[in-house]
DNA sequence: CATTACCTACCTATTGATAGGTAACTTGTC
DNA sequence: GACAAGTTACCTATCAATAGGTAGGTAATG
């Protein structure tokens, strides 16, 4: 292997470490000295690919947005009723529920007073991400007859976000998946579906 | 003042100041140094207080429960429907976002994995007080016609807690109180508020 | 020979916690 | 009511462990 690709794969490596212990701990409860000791390197090394914490931090997030970007669109290109397309974004967070993850962004959501002004910054990107997309969906369901709701889309893509966020958040500690799913089924209902 | 209210007097502030911590910042991003210097008193003198951090948080979660339990008492004692004992129950959450804070237990919830056993096993009776609440009060609407809810009742118990504490979480770093209110009357409208 | 991807060794600050002391008050005994 | 013996509510000083971060070196690659 290449040094090249060595980079990349240790950078990976670090930020795969990085992810789980946020979305398990979260941001103020874990150190470069327990990536180090997971990846057997050194804490000098982890500073050579991620200068501070906080850089760390944001990168975590900016990935995480773009692979919760690749399946939104997958969804999109999936076709389907909005109906079905809401279906489909729980099922996101179920997957990662069931992994044994809070949502990393949720999770950094619960500590954004504590966290750098670059990483609020990148947190607000992945919601108005998802707002983005559930407004559109929601917009395409409520004028195609498959979803109902009353207010805004906006408000209502909020609301989809709350909950889902809380009953993972709840789920994780008080009730497991079968919780989770049970509010899923009563949320997505709620919506006509 | 006599030396045993002067304790009474110490020991409150610094659950005051410890609560005010943990439900801006988490139990893992504020420390005794936090609430001595806020204080004016030693590190030292906490631990008079509070032997560990630990037993610092446990009675935090008591002290919450306790004022939650009387203010659901409160709630009882008000009299009316079903439908208005739920409306007041979200007013609970809503006082508490107004004054910039998370619920306690719900930032909490979002730390369980790195609490102390002594704090996750207290955390669960807080949770088990609401549900059992929140349990009664949902069948009362249901024979009375007041509330309507597809499943059971503790299905959605924990779907009200589930959503409330995600959209104070979200409401603090994303959309502020308005969000929060736009999704409580969404909740309650969604349980035929 | 420059760059990459690491390393050892260290730094300063902070963490929760402890040891040991002290002034002020309370209690029991005479 | 006086007075020794606790008790209470603090204090200063210190601890070992850990935090994030840095300096400077090295072996391998291109």
């Amino acid at each position: 292997m290449d040094q090249k690709s060595d980079t990349i794969h240790t950078s990976q490596q670090i930020l795969d470490i990085a992810q789980r212990l946020v979305q398990t701990r979260g941001f103020n409860a874990f150190s470069y000295a327990d990536i180090a000791s997971t990846l057997n390197v050194s804490k000098a090394s982890l500073h050579y690919h991620f200068a501070s914490k906080a850089k760390l931090g944001v990168r975590l997030i900016e990935r995480y947005e773009d692979e919760f970007g690749r399946l939104l669109d997958g969804i999109d290109l999936g076709g389907g009723s909005a109906a079905l397309k809401l279906q489909r974004y729980a099922l996101i967070y179920a997957h990662v529920l069931a992994d044994q993850r809070m949502c990393l962004c949720g999770m950094l959501a619960a500590e954004f007073e504590t966290l750098p002004k670059a990483m609020q910054t990148a947190l607000d990107g992945f919601f108005a991400l998802n707002e983005r997309w559930l407004v559109g969906v929601l917009e395409e369901g409520r004028s195609s007859g498959t979803l109902h709701f009353k207010g805004t889309a906006s408000e209502a893509a909020q609301y989809i976000i709350s909950s889902l966020e809380g009953s993972m958040m709840m789920a994780r500690s008080h009730g497991g998946m079968a919780r989770f799913d049970a509010a899923t089924r009563r949320l997505l209902s709620d919506f006509g579906n």
